[in-house]
DNA sequence: TTGACAAATTGACAAATTTCAATATATAAT
DNA sequence: ATTATATATTGAAATTTGTCAATTTGTCAA
């Protein structure tokens, strides 16, 4: 047994809680590629049933799934909804294009 | 319906497929953890054992999924096997670090 | 060769997740 | 008011995931 063990500090280990939720949210094939239409200009709801190919519920569920991570934003708009990336969700998206 | 719609690209069929799996395989607390673990200087399961509070098959569990997502890779080094980031893995755990 | 330690695999179970059909709610247009 | 459209919620089934106890495999030391 190595004796010469690291510990994380709470900062970490509050960082590894939190980004696993993020993560999570984004271990869905459909959920990244909403990321990456809302990156390339796509907004509300329709643009993205279109290319998923999955029922109207699963993708209400998915959309609420990256906004309660914090991912997208919504915006009421009269009859739609309007997403968006917040912050992280840019960063995210960044991320995933830097490959 | 809105008909301007926005389709994705093959290349970005792919890229969601792929960091999809990415994400999955850090979408658990504890293997978030080992990323910052590795990240900051470990390489042995001991070290993580002692930190995450789990069994020695759930440990091997999670570090099979991180292998299988190529965010960590293994070598066999006597009696041990020492784990460290590939190159995904460091973008991952820079991506964690810069918030 | 035997014993001790490190790590992987297997089998099983509980909990979480994905998904859809059906239904509900909200808004706009007629 | 009625109808049509956009989105959300509910309930339920099928699948996946995290976890551990028990066992196995691999490696070193005595």
């Amino acid at each position: 047994m190595n004796r010469n063990t690291k510990h994380l500090t709470a900062a970490e280990n509050r960082l590894g809680e939190n980004m696993a939720k993020c993560f999570k949210a984004l271990s869905d094939e459909s959920r990244v590629k909403i990321v990456l239409m809302l990156f390339s200009g796509a907004t509300n709801a329709c643009d993205f049933m279109d290319e998923l190919n999955i029922s109207q519920p699963t993708l209400s569920h998915h959309l609420k799934v990256l906004n309660e991570a914090s991912v997208v934003q919504r915006k009421k708009e009269g009859k739609w909804r309007i997403y968006e990336l917040t912050e992280l969700g840019q960063r995210v998206a960044e991320f995933l294009r830097e490959k």
